[in-house]
DNA sequence: ATGACACATGAATCAATCGTCATGTTTTAA
DNA sequence: TTAAAACATGACGATTGATTCATGTGTCAT
């Protein structure tokens, strides 16, 4: 009889949803989804397995609270980082490096991102459609700024925001040894100047 | 009691897997590996429930099937293209076109290789290990042909593989209706000089 | 023809867990 | 103080679908 989720409406409710969401974040993270139990996550909250449906009407639920949360966080951090920045490539250069790093950092939150895309298509498309507006709307100003060279901005969004995505996997998720800096300076090399050879 | 699944010995044998395999992908492409079910595949493939597990010894192997299956088509599909490139910016050119041709053709194949991270991790990135592999040759042949210039190739092999990858999945399965050539077009603009604006 | 082997079947088994509910406890507001 | 609202519980119902198995049928070599 699918009742709405209730929203907390104190403090305790606060506390119980935030309990239930780390511990997701863990179990789903590291487990897979299809592995991830709904009691193993409210045995992991020390809560009861009842308490978690009423905050979740579903297991899918909770993923799509994961999505929603990592996506404003992570924007938000990059957001303060282009603001640091002087100009659009140090930014790029920056948020790339960031993007990596949260990866190595956060890599139960990545794999909850990737996998979104097969539990609720939706919440995954958006997510990224997100990250593309924001870019869009930056290659536009250094454009203008004459930081960067003219050229389609929806492709070079979706380009950048492609980059990131695969480097997080490849330097965040496997090779997590490699220096980043090193990445970083190698990816944003080609960005600046390709990597076509300097002569007839 | 696990038996060792049979490779077929007949060629009735190699025709019901072959049955299972294209039933597969279109289930599992189509619905996901969560939603799709081994009686559904076997329905569509026009088999008896058991048969299945004549051929694979569980709902996982057949996944692991059409992974290393993909890989081999592409890889060859992409060897063929190098050969007829006559330099290496060249072959990027067409390599990255087919690629997201490619997800356009198949999108179902396209989403059972992400999937297949989270069914069996190993299978997944040995499946781009593999790809990174043949860049780095390449890469290094076109460095000492002179067509591209020097640079660290394991990152530029990752970052190029990268770039198919999200490419292939943004213009190949979400948008569409857009050109492929201008997409490659633009990118491949990127790639060869860069995008830092030109001018001090 | 006959034994051996490969292949095929689908009903039955069996384990897992999502989501519900009846009941109980804590907090809030008046 | 007390009633209402919010929150918490954990045993249980119900479904589901992967895998097994006893019993076939087809095919090939001798």
């Amino acid at each position: 009889m699918a009742k709405p989720p209730n929203a907390p409406r104190t403090s305790r409710g606060e506390m119980t949803r935030r309990r239930l969401l780390d511990a997701a974040r863990i179990e789903i993270g590291t487990k897979g989804f299809a592995e991830a139990s709904v009691s193993s996550i409210t045995r992991q909250a020390g809560v009861g397995q009842g308490t978690y449906y009423i905050y979740f009407e579903s297991k899918e639920e909770i993923m799509r609270a994961l999505v929603l949360e990592m996506g404003r966080n992570l924007r938000q951090q990059l957001s303060d980082i282009n603001a640091d920045a002087p100009n659009r490539i140090e930014a790029e250069r920056a948020g790339l490096r960031h993007f990596i790093a949260f990866a190595r950092t956060n890599p139960d939150l990545y794999r909850i991102v990737q996998e979104a895309q097969f539990v609720d298509e939706k919440i995954y498309r958006d997510y990224f459609e997100e990250f593309a507006s924001g870019y869009r709307t930056v290659l536009k100003q250094a454009v203008d700024a004459g930081d960067i060279s003219d050229g389609d901005l929806e492709v070079r969004a979706w380009l950048l925001l492609g980059l990131g995505r695969s480097m997080g996997e490849v330097y965040g998720l496997w090779q997590t040894d490699v220096d980043i800096d090193y990445v970083v300076d190698t990816i944003m090399d080609i960005l600046e100047h390709g990597m076509k050879a300097k002569k007839g």
